[in-house]
DNA sequence: GTTAAATGCAACCAGGAGGTTGCGTTATGT
DNA sequence: ACATAACGCAACCTCCTGGTTGCATTTAAC
């Protein structure tokens, strides 16, 4: 998923869909100076990643923002931010045990 | 900075050191099934994001955590986040207009 | 019913990312 | 002082990724 949102293209498009307007392919390689196909790769890949979701309807597929693995995503570096201030405050403890 | 966390060895490597504690790079890739050379390049690699801090001691460089970036990415989350709440908001408020 | 739009599929290509090996250099330990 | 540990640099290789093109297919529009 950080892989996913890592290609400056990919991060684009996603930054795009997050208004939560879902958009068709076209729509998205409109202004993307770059092939349909290679938009539609992308789009494929960040709905793998769950960042995106897709539903055909008619003749065109939409894709739209999908908010499940953002979350995901927040909470992990939560957790490590988490880990990393309790190590901080594990070796400040240290530091006063020392001191007394 | 998302590509960086996007490669599972480097996410990995930031996660092992998210406890605070500084650690050489032969420390590192001695767990590593994997060269100290591409170690190295990972390393270099997170440092460049801004996710780690090199310093070097004596005949051995120190990789640590580094907090700053990892705020910004949190940032970006929460404010994409944001905007697609705020757009359900919107379109919510719509919706009631017209039934009313 | 035909034309055109929106998409899917597959083959293909260039370049960069991840990894290795070999060798040189600096610091440590005894 | 000498052996060795920890590292840097550079060349090299392989494979995946990002991108393109060509053609087939489905669906809308008139």
């Amino acid at each position: 998923m950080f892989a996913a949102l890592g290609d400056p293209t990919r991060l684009a498009i996603f930054d795009r869909l997050a208004d939560g307007k879902p958009r068709s392919i076209s729509v998205l390689s409109d202004d993307a100076d770059m092939t349909r196909q290679a938009v539609t790769k992308h789009l494929r890949v960040l709905e793998a990643a769950g960042l995106l979701q897709n539903h055909r309807v008619g003749r065109e597929s939409q894709y739209a923002f999908c908010p499940e693995q953002l979350a995901e995503a927040r909470a992990y570096l939560d957790q490590v931010a988490g880990r990393w201030e309790s190590a901080l405050m594990r070796l400040k403890s240290f530091v006063e045990d020392d001191e007394a």
